[in-house]
RNA sequence: GUGGCCGUAGCUCAGCCCGGUUAGAGCGCCAGGUUGUGGCCCUGGAGGUCGCGGGUUCAAGUCCCGUCGGUCACCCCA
C-alpha cells in the first residue's frame, strides 16, 4: 500500500491492532462526554477547525511554543493567512463575541486540533480534544464547577491514578511585579540555566520554572502563590475551599505553568499517574480573564477546560465489547439472511450476517468472532429458526425472535 | 529542532552479527476433517517488489553509502 495516514495522524477503524484505533473506546468516550457536558449545563458548540492566523497569535500568545513553532498555517486562495486550530478556546471565545454574547454563557466542544510537532506516543499532529468554556463568569465557583466537570468525567470513564494539580498564576495586578522578581532571580543564576531557559527569561520567565533540567537550581525560586494580590489570593482560596467541599482531591503545585499565554489566576492539570510522564497530562485548563480583550473584544472573564481524548484512550487501554446482538447463519443462502436480518433490525436489534455465500462452518466462525450473544440458524425463509444463546437452543418462527430476546435478555 | 531504535506475508515478528540451492513462524484469511452444523484440536491452501536507490561481490533480505517512512525519547504539550 503506497499511502499511509500523514505523519502524526492515525485512523480509527475496526480491526486495527492498536488501542488508539479502537472504535468502541472512542464511541463510548465521546458519548460519555456529551452526557456529562449536558449534565453541567454546557450545550454543544461548534466552531471552524480553521481560523484567521491572527486570532491565535493574539489569543494564545506570541511567546507560547504552540504559536511560534507548531501552527499549521497556510495562505488560502484569497490571500488570507489561515491556521488550523491548535486549541479550542480562542475560537469559542471569538464565536461568543461575534454572537454579541451578554451575560454568563456556557459551551462544550469536541473535535480535532492540530499542532505541527514531532509525533510520539500520546502526541499527534491531529489530536482530539473535548472541552468547555464558561464565559462572562468571574466568580471562583465557576472555576470549581469547570474543574468538577473534568474530574467527574475522567473518573466516570475510569482513568487510572487520576490526580488534579492546581495553581494560581495571578493577574495583571500582581503578576507583573512577581515576574520582575522572578526575572531578577533567574538572571542571577543565568550561567546555571540551560540555553532554552535563558532565552525564556525575557520572553516568559514563568515557563523556566517548568524546565526539568534547571529544576535543581531553582528550588528557592520565588513562587507566584506567595506573591498574589488580595483579590487573587481570595479567589484561589475560594476555589480550593469549594473543591474540598465537593470532595475533589487536589495537589497544589506552585510550579504548574501552562503552555498557553492567556491563563490568569487558576490553572490546573489532570494527570494520569499510571502513564509515562511524557504523556501523562490527560487534560488541563484554567482562567483567562484577558483573552477576550486581547482579540479585540470587550472584557470577558472566563474559565475553561480541555481534555485530550487520545491520551485518555491510551490511559484506558483496549476493552472488549460486543457490537452486535445477533449473528445469522443461513443454510439457504445470503439472500434469506438479508431478509431475516431486516426483520430483526427493524425491531431494533443489532444484527450481522455473511453476504459472501461462505460455508456454514465459516459463518459459524464469523458468529463467534462477532461477539454476538445469540446465533440464529435458518434453513429457509418459511422455516422456523434455530436460536442459540450460550448453551441453550430453541426453535421458533422468525417473527417471534425479537420478542423472545427482549423478554429473556 | 536534537538523539536512539526499527522497516521481511493482512497483523506481530524470526532470519542479518559469521553473505550462498525454491525466504520462515505465530495469528488472521479460504477449504476440508472432527464436533450435538461454530468456538478446542487436526490437515491442506492462498498470500512476500525482503521500504526505495546506488555500491561491494561470482553471489546481497544479510555488508557499505544515500534516501524515504515508522517509532520512542528530549523539548513542549492534551
Amino acid at each position: 500500500m503506497s499511502f499511509r495516514p500523514p505523519k502524526g495522524t492515525y485512523d480509527v477503524v475496526a480491526g486495527a491492532s492498536q488501542p488508539i484505533s479502537d472504535p468502541q473506546i472512542w464511541r463510548s468516550l465521546l458519548g460519555e462526554w456529551e452526557v456529562w457536558a449536558e449534565r453541567f449545563g454546557y450545550p454543544l458548540t461548534m466552531t471552524p477547525v480553521f481560523e484567521s492566523t491572527e486570532l491565535f497569535e493574539r489569543g494564545v500568545g506570541g511567546s507560547s511554543e504552540v504559536v511560534t513553532k507548531q501552527m499549521y498555517t497556510f495562505e488560502d486562495k484569497g490571500g488570507r493567512s489561515i491556521t488550523l486550530r491548535p486549541e479550542g478556546t480562542a475560537g469559542v471565545v471569538r464565536a461568543f463575541l461575534n454572537a454579541g454574547g451578554q451575560g454568563a454563557w456556557k459551551g462544550a466542544y469536541s473535535g480535532p486540533m492540530f499542532r505541527y510537532e514531532r509525533p510520539q506516543k500520546g502526541r499527534y499532529r491531529q489530536f482530539w480534544q473535548v472541552g468547555v468554556e464558561y464565559l462572562d463568569a468571574e466568580a471562583p465557583d465557576a472555576d470549581s464547577e469547570v474543574i468538577e466537570l473534568g474530574y467527574r468525567y475522567l473518573t466516570a470513564v475510569g482513568v487510572p491514578g487520576l490526580e488534579l494539580r492546581l495553581n494560581s498564576l495571578g493577574d495583571s495586578e500582581c503578576r507583573p511585579a512577581y515576574l520582575v522578581q522572578l526575572s531578577t532571580y533567574l538572571n542571577d543564576r543565568r550561567e546555571k540555566l540551560c540555553e532554552d531557559s535563558v532565552d525564556l527569561i525575557d520572553v516568559n520567565p514563568l515557563r523556566v520554572l517548568d524546565c526539568k533540567v534547571c529544576e535543581p537550581y531553582l528550588t528557592d525560586a520565588p513562587e507566584m502563590t506567595d506573591n498574589l494580590c488580595d483579590a487573587c489570593r481570595d479567589h484561589f482560596q475560594s476555589v480550593k475551599t469549594s473543591l474540598e467541599a465537593l470532595n475533589i482531591p487536589y495537589v497544589q503545585d506552585p510550579r504548574l505553568v501552562r503552555g498557553l499565554d492567556y491563563y490568569t489566576r487558576t490553572a490546573f492539570e489532570f494527570i494520569g499517574t499510571e502513564l509515562d510522564a511524557a504523556q501523562n497530562a490527560v487534560g488541563g485548563g484554567g482562567r483567562y480573564d484577558g483573552l477576550a480583550e486581547s482579540i479585540g473584544g470587550r472584557r470577558t472573564p472566563g474559565v475553561g477546560l480541555a481534555l485530550g481524548v487520545d491520551r485518555i484512550v491510551i490511559a484506558l487501554g483496549s476493552a472488549e465489547a460486543a457490537s452486535i446482538d445477533v449473528y445469522i447463519v443461513s443454510e439457504s443462502g445470503a439472500g434469506d439472511a438479508l431478509l431475516a436480518a431486516s426483520v430483526l433490525r427493524q425491531d431494533g436489534l443489532r444484527v450481522d450476517f455473511d453476504t459472501e455465500g461462505r460455508s456454514v462452518k465459516a459463518q459459524f466462525r464469523a458468529a463467534t468472532r462477532s461477539g454476538a450473544g445469540t446465533t440464529l440458524v435458518m434453513g429457509g425463509l418459511d422455516k422456523p429458526v434455530d436460536v442459540r444463546t450460550g448453551g441453550s437452543r430453541l426453535t421458533m418462527p422468525l417473527e417471534e425472535v425479537s420478542d423472545w430476546m427482549n423478554a429473556t435478555l
